[in-house]
Formats: structure tokens, sequence, C-alpha cells
DNA sequence: GCGCAGGGGGTCG
DNA sequence: CGACCCCCTGCG
């Protein structure tokens, strides 16, 4: 297909918000301060400009459904924010500092792997090592002259060696993600069912079974992709920082209780406790 | 500038 | 609870 348009006016629409607030690894700042990201099998421009937002893009398909989509365009932000603005002063104040975040819906696949690259790992690092994974063992797409390379899917990764992938950056996290490929090529978690069940608890439980993916990686992985579990409360140091400033004020944080963390999270946010959560890791980890 | 510790979106045994 | 591969960052 060739590059398609499509502009919307929303205000809550912040590409920096959207794109920094640390739920993804592929977007890129350029020089006219939009940002270019290679999902699915689209390559796409964002800027924002006054109030529109303008999408420009290599899509496999319409772009407007692709974006509404993607960029989950469908969901009242503004009300989840009022919603939330009344929880208390601090999630008030983080809200206003990242007011135009939105939770993308990312694939599920791409979502597992870029997260179990993520353990013990810091984000420069990360966004090069699934560069490079993407690049080696994924399909080139052309746009403005230039070549991108869509994630692999799992039968294309599935190509990759464990020392494929030791040479591509990614340390002790090789295994994993050779282990993980091939139980998801093989069914022993599957992907497809995994969508269709309910509860949160029954996702986890069906993801933590993956080699690589704890507690922290299974809840990012509900949170940010198609699987959308905005209840869920991802726990990493930032967000265990930020809790025990706000809320906990123990001496020494390395020694609170997840449990804590969770169960403050669940009554004050209660159904949105993941959006809240983005709130504040990007306020506590950009800002104050 | 360069070299060297310190530590990072956690998970596993 | 310690190790884990790599390398990014900050400081001397």
């Amino acid at each position: 297909m060739d590059v398609q348009e499509y502009t919307i006016k929303n205000s809550s629409f912040e590409p920096k918000h959207i794109f920094e607030c640390g739920q993804c690894f592929r977007w890129n700042k350029q020089d006219d301060e939009s940002y270019l990201g290679v999902f699915e099998n689209n390559v796409m421009s964002v800027k924002k400009e006054n109030d529109t937002i303008i999408f420009r893009g290599k899509c496999a398909e319409n772009i407007q459904k692709v974006c509404k989509d993607y960029f989950d365009l469908n969901r009242d932000y503004e009300k989840i924010k009022n919603k939330l603005s009344n929880v208390d002063d601090f999630l008030k104040t983080s809200i206003e500092y990242g007011h135009g975040i939105r939770i993308l819906n990312q694939d599920l696949w791409e979502c597992i792997i870029s997260f179990i690259i993520s353990a013990n790992n810091n984000i420069p690092r990360i966004k090069k090592i699934i560069e490079r994974i993407s690049c080696k063992f994924g399909k080139k797409i052309v746009f403005d002259d230039k070549d991108y390379y869509t994630f692999p899917t799992p039968e294309e990764l599935s190509n990759a060696t464990i020392q494929d992938l030791r040479d591509l950056g990614l340390g002790f996290r090789d295994v994993r993600v050779y282990n993980t490929t091939k139980m998801i090529l093989e069914k022993q978690v599957d992907l497809h069912r995994l969508e269709e069940l309910n509860s949160s608890e029954d996702i986890r439980e069906e993801l933590l079974k993956l080699d690589g993916v704890g507690p922290k990686v299974a809840d990012c992985i509900m949170l940010f992709s198609t699987l959308k579990r905005l209840d869920v409360f991802p726990i990493d140091v930032w967000v265990r920082r930020v809790m025990n400033e706000l809320y906990i004020k123990a001496e020494d944080e390395t020694k609170i209780n997840k449990k804590e963390i969770s169960k403050i999270a669940e009554e004050k946010y209660k159904n949105l406790a993941g959006i809240a959560q983005q709130y504040l890791f990007y306020w506590k980890r950009e800002g104050a």
C-alpha cells in the first residue's frame, strides 16, 4: 500500500507523553519533534501541530482503522482523567503533568518478547536490542526512501539460534527469548486463547509459564498489549519509589512488600490502576 | 577525553 | 537471596 494520512483533534493525545512514558520501545523522536515508529506491518510518523495530530505512514490497512486500534482512540481519556483526578491531589498533579498519555494496543507477541528483554536492563539498550532483532529477523518496509523492519513473527524469530540472540546483545536473556518463542510456537501457551480469558488472574497464570516472564513483566504485557487489562498495576523500582513517597513513607523502600503496594493501588485506583500507574511513573521519572 | 566502577523496567535456581 | 550478560552513565 501507498503512504496514507490521517488527522484528528484530541485533547488527550501528546506524542511525547505517549511514546516516552515507558510502554513502548520502537518510537523515536525526529529532528522536527515528530515521532517515527514501526508497529505490526506499519511504519508511521506522528506529529502534533497546534491541536492537530497528523498521522502519516505506510500501513497494511486503512490508516484510520490502524490508528484507532493502536492508539486506543475510541476510549474517552478525558473521562478517565476526571475520575482519577478525584482520587487525590498526588494523582491529579501527575495527570496534569502527563495529560496526553494514552495506553497503546500493542501486539501481544512483540510485547512479551520486549518485556522479557527489559529485565534488569536499561531503556537505551532495550531499544537497540529490539531494533537489531527486527533488522535481522523481521521484514523490510520502505518508507520515505528509508528501510524499516517489522518485529519478527514467532515463526520468523524461531529461525534464531541461542547464539544468534547472544550475538545481538541479549546477554543472559537469550535462552529466555529462545524458550519462550518455542513455547508460543508450540502453543504450550496459546496467545489466541489468552485473548479470550476473562480474569486478569487467569491470564497472568498463563503468562507466568513463559521463560523470563515473572510478575512484573506479566503485568506490563497485560497492560500494554491488546490484552488491555487496565486494572493491573505493574510494580517496578520507580513505581515502588513513588508509592512509598506518597503513601507509605518507609525508611527503606526496598523492604516494602509488593502486596502492600498492590493493595493501596487497588483501593485507590480500582479498575483504572494501570492507567494511574502510567501517570505516576511518567511524572516521577521525567519530572519531580 | 579515557578508564573504571556502579547499576539497570527482574527472573531464576 | 545472589548471580546474571552487556553496556550505558557518571565521575575521577
